[in-house]
RNA sequence: GCACAGGUGACCGAGUGGUUAAUGGUAGCAGACUGUAAAUCUGCCGCUCUUCGGAGCUACGGAGGUUCGAAUCCUCCCCUGUGCA
C-alpha cells in the first residue's frame, strides 16, 4: 500500500508535506481542531472551512454513546450527517481509558466503560473500536490504545505499552478487514474540500498545487505509540508499532502531567525511531509556542482541546500572549484580541464587546473567542509552512509566535 | 393612628444566648485549562498590619440593659411591608 503521504519540501527537520485523503487533502504540519461530539464546540462548520481547517477529529467513545455509531452510518456516516465535506480523523476511546478512569476497568480483552452519561455498561476492545470508527466514515483512524497515565513506573508504563502493542495488532487486523465498509458511498468527494481556504498565503499558494496523488478508497489507521517517560521504552514501541506497518504513527500519552521538557525529549526520541516518509502526529498538544515547536522537531500533525476549551472559558491566544478576557482591564478597552490578526472576529469586534459577552454569560462569548483561537492557531500553522517552504522556521521559533 | 410581619456583611438569604468575621447563593476580583464527563474547576471576597504562623480593630437598624458571654433575651426609638382605620 502506498501511504496517502509526500514530502514536498524539507528544511531541517520540519517537513511541508500533504496527506491526501478520500475528502481532499491536508497540509502538513497541521493542527486538527477538536470536534469531540461531532462538532467543534461553537463554531458552525462553514466558519471552519473559512478558517482553513483541513481536518478536525471526531470521538468513537463519545459518538457510540451518542447518538451512536450505527445511527449515523445509517445517516451516511459523519462527514455527512455533521455536514463537513473535508477529512475527519476519529480517536479511538484510547484516551477516554486515561480521562475517565473512575468509570472503566481495563483488561487484555479491551476497556469495559460504564457511561458517563447514563451509568450503562459497555465494553470497548480494539475490534469494537474499528468497527465504529469505520461506521463512522473516519478518513483516519486511530489505533486503539491505553494511554498511560502519569506518573507510571517503569514496570507499569512498559506492561501498558505492550497492551498497546497487542491492541495495536488486534486493531490492524480487524480494520483490514472491514476497512471497505465505511459509509462513503454516493458521496461528493471534496466539493467543500477543494474549495478555496480562509485567507490563502499567496506564497504558499504556489505550492499547493494539486498533489496527482489519487485519492485513497479507504480509510487510513494509525498506529499509536506509547511508553510512558521512558526514552528507550517510547523507541521500543515506536519500533515495535512501526513493524506492525502502518500508513502513520501518533506518539500518544503525553501532556498528561509531565514537564515540557520531559514532553520534548519524549517526542525527539520517538521521531528518530519513526519513519520520516510517513506522517507523524503528535496527540492532544499543545499551547502554540508548543506546536510550532513540535512542528520545527519534525512533528506533521497535532490536535489539542485547548484553542476551543479556553476559548470557552474566556482565554484567548494572541500575538503579544495570552490575555483573559474576563478580566476588569479590558472593560473599555476598544482594541480587538488581537491587534495583528485578521479573523472575522478581530477585524469586527473589541475587547470590551467580547467581555462584556463573557461575563454576561451570552453564548456568543464562545462562538467568537472560539473562532478567534483556531484562528490564531491555524493562522500559526499556515505560517509555519509558509516558513518551512522559505526553509528557516527560525523567526518563528525566536519569538513572532512565542507566548508570554 | 392601630394590628401583624420584618430589619444580617455589595445583593438575596441562613443563623434565635457560647469555636460567629458570621452557612449558602449571587455579584465582584484573580488563577487554572494540552488525543473534551469542562459555557468547567480553584482561590480571594469587612478594615489595617503580617517574619504568612498570625495580630489588632469594626461589624448583624439605633441607643440602653440582662449575662461570664448577645446577631440571638429585655426596654425604648427609627425604618420597611401588609392589613384595618
Amino acid at each position: 500500500m502506498t501511504p496517502p503521504f509526500a514530502i514536498q519540501a524539507q528544511a531541517g527537520p520540519a517537513r511541508f508535506a500533504r496527506i491526501q485523503t478520500a475528502h481532499g487533502p491536508v497540509e502538513t504540519p497541521a493542527f486538527m481542531p477538536v470536534g469531540t461530539a461531532g462538532t467543534v464546540k461553537a463554531v458552525p462548520q462553514d466558519i471552519l472551512e473559512d478558517l482553513g481547517a483541513q481536518i478536525i477529529l471526531g470521538n468513537t467513545y463519545h459518538l457510540y454513546l451518542r447518538p451512536g455509531h450505527e445511527l449515523v452510518r445509517k445517516l451516511g456516516g459523519l462527514h455527512k450527517f455533521m455536514s463537513w465535506e473535508r477529512a475527519l480523523l476519529t480517536d479511538s476511546g484510547g484516551f477516554q481509558v486515561f480521562s475517565l478512569s473512575e468509570l472503566r476497568k481495563v483488561s487484555e480483552e479491551g476497556v469495559s466503560f460504564r457511561s458517563h452519561l447514563d451509568g450503562t455498561s459497555h465494553l470497548f476492545t480494539p475490534e469494537r473500536s474499528m468497527e465504529i470508527q469505520i461506521a463512522l466514515g473516519a478518513d483516519i483512524a486511530m489505533a486503539f490504545d491505553e494511554c498511560t497515565e502519569h506518573p507510571a513506573e517503569r514496570e507499569r508504563a512498559r506492561a501498558s505499552m505492550e497492551m498497546t502493542l497487542r491492541w495495536a495488532r488486534r486493531s490492524k487486523e480487524y480494520f483490514e478487514a472491514h476497512k471497505h465498509e465505511a459509509p462513503w458511498g454516493n458521496r461528493e468527494i471534496g466539493r467543500s474540500g477543494d474549495r478555496e481556504n480562509g485567507k490563502p498565503d499567496p506564497a504558499l499558494a504556489a505550492e499547493w498545487g494539486p498533489s496527482g496523488q489519487a485519492r485513497p478508497e479507504t480509510p487510513a489507521l494509525y498506529g499509536i505509540v506509547q511508553g510512558g517517560m521512558y526514552a528507550d521504552l517510547r523507541r521500543e514501541s515506536a519500533e515495535r508499532t512501526v513493524e506492525l506497518d502502518f500508513p502513520g504513527y501518533a506518539i500518544g500519552g503525553l501532556s498528561v502531567g509531565e514537564s515540557r521538557a520531559k514532553t520534548q525529549e519524549m517526542i525527539a526520541a520517538t521521531l528518530e525511531v519513526l519513519p520520516k516518509d510517513k506522517p507523524r502526529y503528535v496527540m492532544g498538544v499543545g499551547y502554540p509556542e508548543e506546536i510550532v515547536q513540535y512542528a520545527a522537531m519534525g512533528v506533521d500533525m497535532m490536535d489539542c482541546v485547548l484553542p476551543t476549551r479556553a476559548a470557552r472559558h474566556g482565554l484567548l491566544f494572541t500575538s503579544e500572549g495570552r490575555i483573559n478576557i474576563k478580566n476588569a482591564r479590558y472593560a473599555q478597552d476598544q482594541s480587538p484580541a488581537d491587534p495583528t490578526c485578521a479573523c472575522r472576529v478581530c477585524t469586527r469586534y473589541t475587547r470590551a464587546y467580547l467581555r462584556h459577552l463573557y461575563v454576561s454569560a451570552e453564548p456568543l462569548a464562545a462562538v467568537l473567542n472560539t473562532i478567534h483561537n483556531l484562528a490564531f492557531y491555524l493562522d500559526t500553522m499556515r505560517a509555519v509552512r509558509h516558513a518551512i517552504t522559505l526553509g528557516d522556521l527560525s523567526g518563528m521559533l525566536s519569538g513572532s509566535v512565542s507566548l508570554a
